[in-house]
DNA sequence: TCAATTTTCACAAACGTTTGCTGAAATGGA
DNA sequence: TCCATTTCAGCAAACGTTTGTGAAAATTGA
C-alpha cells in the first residue's frame, strides 16, 4: 500500500512504488508528521537546553546543530534554562510534553550532576561541555584543562612570572578545569600558585572588567591575565586600557573560546579556540546515531582546543 | 469527561474538575501533543526563517521570540535560509511538512516580494524587517530611513561635510532605506550627494573594512563614515586604525544596529539602536494573537530607532 | 410530586498515519 | 499442469486526543 511504498518497506513492486511516489509528488502530498509520530510513538524532534540562546558562545554551536539536524531530518527545539536549576523542569517538560526523541543539554552546572546521573532517562541525553561518568550519559567536551595549560604555559614561556587568572563561576566544570590547567602549568614551571592572583567572575564582561581593576591594584603588578573566557577577557582589555597600560607591552591578555569578535578587539585577542561548530555538529550526529540504534549509549568525546596566537600576548 | 475537565470546557462540575486535575497531576499525566495536534488540526508550533541563526544580529531577536513563545505555550522551530532563494522551499516545507501554525520570516530579500505577496498562505505570516503592503501580510520593521537620517544629520550637525556611506546589499529593503535616509539628510542640509562617497557591501565585517580602505584613498578625504550596520562599522574602525588615523579625531564613525559588542569597540561605537528583543517579542505576540483570532491579519508595526551616542562620533 | 430544564457523564467517531494479517496473484520447479 | 513458494495488495486495528450526541442524574418551578 501507499505507506509502504513511500517508506521503502517490503512488499511493493519497484515499478508500483515509483508510480506511487510520482503521483504523490504531483498531488503535493506531505505526510502528516503528527499522525506519524502518534502511531510510531517517536518524533523527529530533538530538544536543546542551554542557559541563554542569545549568548555569543552558543551561536556557532547552534549553527552546527542546525546543520546536521537539517541533513538528518530532525527538528531542533530550544529551551533556555536561564537559571540552571530551572533546567530540571525543562528536561521533564521536553520529554513529557514535547515528546522529544532525545535531548542535548549544553553546559549544565555541576549542581545538576546527581540529577542527571541518577536515573536512566526515557530518551538519550547528550551533554555538551560536560564530562560525566554515568554509563548511559553521552558527553562531548573540550579539554579545558589542556587548553588552560597551553595558554598559561605560553605566557610562562614568554617570560611572564606573575600571571593572573580570572576564572568563571565555579559551579561549572569548565571553570574548575581551566583553573586546574592554570595551576598545573604553574606547578610544572616551578612557579608558586598565588591566591590573590586568582579572581572569580561569572563569565560576563562586567566581571572581567571589575576583577582586572582589582588585580591591577596589586604590587608587584602581574604582567599577564588569563581570562576564563573571551567575554571576560574583553573586560580585562577595557580595564587595562583605562589604567593607561598597553596590551601586550605592559600586560599580556589571553582568553578562552575564540569568539568571532576576538579578531576585532584592540589588540586582537590571543585565545584558546573551542571548535564550537564542530561540537554542535557532533552533538546532533551522535544523538541521531544513537536514536537510529547505530551507536551504543555512553559516548564520551573530548576535543582538544588550540591556542590561537594574536597580538594580545 | 477528562478532556473537558482539563481544558476547562463546559459540562464539568467545578469540584469534579478539580479532582480530575489533581489526580492527573499525581499520575504525572501530560497530554500527548501529537494526538492533540492531530485531532484539532492545529499545532502550537511557529516556524522561524532567517538567513543564518548564528549572526549576532539575530541573537536578541531570537531571545525575544523565545521569551514570548514560552509564555504563550508555543514552540519555535528555526530554519536557516542561507541563500535567500532557498527561502521558498523553507516556507513550503515548514507549512506542509512541519505543520506550523504560523511563520515568522526575518529579513527576506526584496527579490522574494512577489512570492510573498502574491498568494494567501495557508498560515499567517509575520515579516520582520520588512514593510510590504499586501493586505494579509503582517510586517514589523524599524524605520531605517528615520534612523539613517538621524545618524547622518548628527554627523552634519557635528560639522562634517564629506560623509561616506557604506551601504548593505541593495537586495534588502533596510539597505535601500538607510541609503535613502542618508540622502535625505544630505539634501535637507543642502549638501551634495556624491556617488564616490557611497560604497556597497554585504553587511559583513570584511566588506566594511575593504570599502573603508578604498574610501580613505580619496582626496579630499571624508571626515565621517556612516556604515549600514555595526558589523561593517567594525571593519571601518579597523581600516581607519590601520591607516594611522584616529577615531573620532580624524574620522567619525557611526553604525546601525547597536550590537552588544559595539560597547566594546575602540572607541565605543556611536550607532543607531534597533530594539531587537522588542521586535522579537512583538513578532511572536502578534502571531499568537492572530492565531487566537484576537487580531486581524494585516498588522503593520514600525519601530523608531534611537541614536546611541558613544565615542566614535 | 411531577414535568421541564439544566447539568453531568460516558460513548464513539474522527484526525492521518503505520503495520500485522489475510487472501489473491504471480512466479518457479517438477 | 499443478503445487509450493514468493510477492503483492488491501483491510483493519491502533496511536491518544477532542468533541458531538444522547442518556442519566440533578435541579428547578409550579
Amino acid at each position: 500500500m501507499v505507506s509502504r511504498a513511500l517508506n521503502n518497506k517490503y512488499g511493493v513492486k519497484a515499478e508500483t512504488r515509483e508510480r506511487i511516489v510520482r503521483t504523490a509528488q504531483e498531488m503535493g502530498y506531505h505526510p502528516n508528521i503528527l499522525a506519524q509520530g502518534l502511531v510510531t510513538r517517536k518524533t523527529n524532534t530533538i530538544g536543546v537546553v542551554m542557559a541563554d540562546i542569545s549568548e555569543p558562545f552558543f551561536s556557532q554551536l547552534i549553527k552546527g546543530m542546525n546543520l546536521v539536524a537539517d541533513e538528518t531530518g530532525y527538528t531542533l527545539i530550544y529551551y533556555n534554562s536561564y537559571e540552571s536549576l530551572v533546567e530540571r523542569s525543562a528536561v521533564e517538560h521536553m520529554i513529557k510534553a514535547q515528546r522529544v526523541a532525545g535531548l542535548i543539554i549544553v553546559g549544565s552546572s555541576i549542581k545538576e550532576d546527581k540529577y542527571l546521573s541518577s536515573r536512566t532517562w526515557e530518551v538519550p541525553l547528550v551533554l555538551v561541555e560536560r564530562r560525566l561518568t554515568a554509563p548511559r550519559l553521552n558527553c562531548i567536551w573540550v579539554d579545558s584543562i589542556a587548553g588552560a595549560y597551553k595558554a598559561t604555559r605560553y605566557l610562562i614561556d614568554q617570560g611572564h612570572r606573575r600571571i593572573a587568572h580570572i576564572c568563571g563561576t565555579l559551579d561549572f566544570q569548565v571553570a574548575l578545569d581551566r583553573l586546574e590547567g592554570y595551576k598545573r602549568a604553574l606547578a610544572d614551571a616551578g612557579l608558586p600558585y598565588e591566591e590573590e592572583l586568582v579572581a572569580s567572575g561569572h563569565f560576563v564582561w562586567q566581571d572581567g572588567y571589575t576583577a582586572t581593576k582589582e588585580i591591577l591594584k596589586q604590587t608587584p603588578r602581574c604582567t599577564a591575565v588569563f581570562a576564563g573566557n573571551d567575554t571576560m577577557a574583553y573586560g580585562a582589555l577595557q580595564a587595562i586600557a583605562e589604567s593607561g597600560l598597553k596590551v601586550p607591552r605592559d600586560i599580556a591578555v589571553v582568553g578562552f573560546d575564540d569568539l568571532e569578535f576576538s579578531l576585532l578587539t584592540n589588540p586582537p585577542l590571543t585565545t584558546v579556540r573551542q571548535p564550537r561548530m564542530e561540537m554542535g555538529k557532533k552533538a546532533v550526529s551522535i544523538l541521531v546515531s544513537i536514536l537510529a540504534g547505530k551507536t551504543e549509549e555512553g559516548v564520551k568525546i573530548s576535543f582538544t582546543p588550540e591556542l590561537i596566537l594574536r597580538r594580545s600576548a
